[in-house]
DNA sequence: TTGTATGCGTTATCAG
DNA sequence: CTGATAACGCATACAA
């Protein structure tokens, strides 16, 4: 009866002599199954290796039990962190989690996007390559759970879970001053992005409000934020004059700095006698760096957990409000910018 | 008509005024169809918002377009250039793809395959905690195509991709044998996995071939292929007596490597020329490090590819044959051990 | 407490 | 080329 087919609550209410509706009662409702019946419906699962049809239980239940995370840049283990604190929230709530990745690129995004509708997911976690991007809004017009991660919606049409950006320029800039850097680099780009924006922005409130010339904090902007743009920006600061170069660099991430790092050792340079060097984000990799990262922590995990609760929110709380979670990044002090 | 739901192919077909079965062909078999209704069809789609169910489609196809990769451990981005390999094989055969980490538990990993199961992905691919377990020969007797990625199972019960780790172990100190070292260090571990035990069983023939005196290549066991443990294993290298300690060290993996690295600069080992280190995999972070690493290359991408080829031709191909697939890992030599 | 019947949205078959 | 209809496997309302 059951050539080569994998076994239907059918199969196994056949084999333990009851009917289908009791086996599903087993699945859905035990309380409202006698011990014995149920266990004899058990015994018949396990022995056909009955596994539920999760398509099936869906179309009929018209929810699904999945969450999805679209991220940036699979190669910056800071959003594989992020996806870490999704995942333990989803389990927490008995989901799976779809992850996808759009390395970003926007056509990819929308790509995931539409395979993510068409499995009809409970809701979408995204870091975007652009928050404003009208396949985003289509979401939300379609009534979409949807969180932005890491990033955030000026107008606040949907959730978001970010850090303050501008406070983690200032803490890190704020640092530098302390261990008596005159001249600082600010490190990162494009500044289409607005985290990069925002980090420079605290990191020149801080420099004004410490006195210092606005020209002792010299930009020099990167075309991504990669390990070798990292390098890159560090050979354009070896190109400064020497009176003029500033003896420190705040990355707008890891690995900027990472690759500032090596260019700036590779080239000979003592870290942080002759360069120190503050990164953002503290991936993991920050304090295995040869000389360890000093670096402003995002709490990576705790973003995607919160994340996901709100997505959950959304998805089952009929009063829903939007909200614009933030978190406070906070300077962890490692040897690569520690006192001279 | 529609109040609130979400659009369905009948909904459409009202819209259209065709009937469901046009709006289906559309779809499916769309020459099947004149341009001048398919293009009224395609227009009420659009209008409607229209987004196929998945779910149904599955469940009436009785075929899933997605695959699963369980990966062994999150944390290294090793296994994301491994999944990034499968994504794009998926991408190609217009497959979704599930990405799991049992982080190396055997619980988590049984865990994600029962969900897995129940979502009837076409095929799973994974590195998994113990290529034996039973609940993965479970797998395969139930039919699920499966492939192991980056292990591989002694009789071939299954399809596998790795690499020839002996032989990786073999170039790896025959490099740094070839720069002049005297007496090596391995280091890795558990030696439960086959992959630690292989590259030290490459690296002792190649040792013995090459006349060395067994003993002058010193195993330093460790208890994971984390950054923490190279760091510590770094530690008990710099306890050995001087004229006993070996001037070079292969890591059996990258993340051993960089730890090792990080501890010996901390402790003011110059790096090649007092310490050389080789790693394995050859993760991007590799050459970021402060001093490039040497590593024996994996071709993590091409693994995940072919994985899923694999498991997309025993999924597919009725006549499919099991397959050990076998890549051959080249030395990529860098600053960290290189001439002195 | 258990059984029966119905429908979820889609695809495929087959008769117009 | 189009349209009606029967599954797919499960969950639920309702009847027994």
């Amino acid at each position: 009866m059951l050539n080569g087919r994998t076994p239907s609550v059918k199969d196994v209410a056949a084999a333990a002599g009851v009917s289908l509706g009791t086996v599903s009662n087993v699945m859905n409702r035990p309380a409202v199954v006698s011990a014995r019946t149920r266990e004899r419906v058990e015994r018949a699962m396990s022995e056909l290796g009955f596994v539920r049809n999760e398509s099936a239980r869906q179309l009929r239940a018209g929810t699904s039990r999945t969450l999805a995370y679209v991220m940036l840049d699979g190669s910056n283990p800071f959003f594989h962190d992020v996806a870490h604190g999704i995942e333990l929230a989803a389990e927490d709530a008995d989901l799976s989690l779809f992850i996808c990745n759009s390395n970003s690129r926007a056509d990819r995004e929308e790509t995931h996007l539409d395979r993510l509708l068409q499995q009809r997911v409970q809701g979408i976690l995204i870091t975007p390559v652009d928050p404003e991007a009208p396949h985003l809004r289509a979401l939300t017009r379609r009534g979409v759970p949807l969180v932005i991660v890491d990033r955030r919606r000026a107008d606040g049409s949907c959730c978001s879970v970010a850090v303050d950006d501008v406070h983690g320029g200032r803490v890190a800039v704020e640092h530098l001053a302390e261990q008596g850097h005159q001249r600082v680099a600010f490190i990162g780009g494009p500044d289409s992005l607005g985290q990069v924006r925002e980090r420079l922005q605290g990191a020149r409130a801080v420099w004004a409000e410490l006195g210092r010339p606005a020209d002792h904090l010299v930009y020099l902007p990167t075309a991504a934020m990669t390990v070798a743009e990292g390098r890159s920006a560090g050979e354009r600061l070896a190109g400064l004059p020497a009176r003029r170069r500033p003896t420190a660099a705040f990355c707008a991430n890891d690995l900027l700095a990472l690759g500032l790092l090596q260019q700036g050792i590779g080239a000979g340079l003592r870290v942080p006698e002759e360069l120190a060097i503050v990164g953002f984000d503290d991936i993991e990799f920050a304090a295995a760096a040869a000389v360890p990262l000093t670096s402003v922590r995002q709490p990576r995990q705790e973003l995607g957990r919160a994340a996901a609760q709100l997505v959950l929110d959304e998805a089952t709380n009929p009063t829903h409000e939007h909200q614009q979670l933030f978190f406070t990044p906070e300077l962890v002090a490692r040897a690569s910018s520690r006192a001279r």
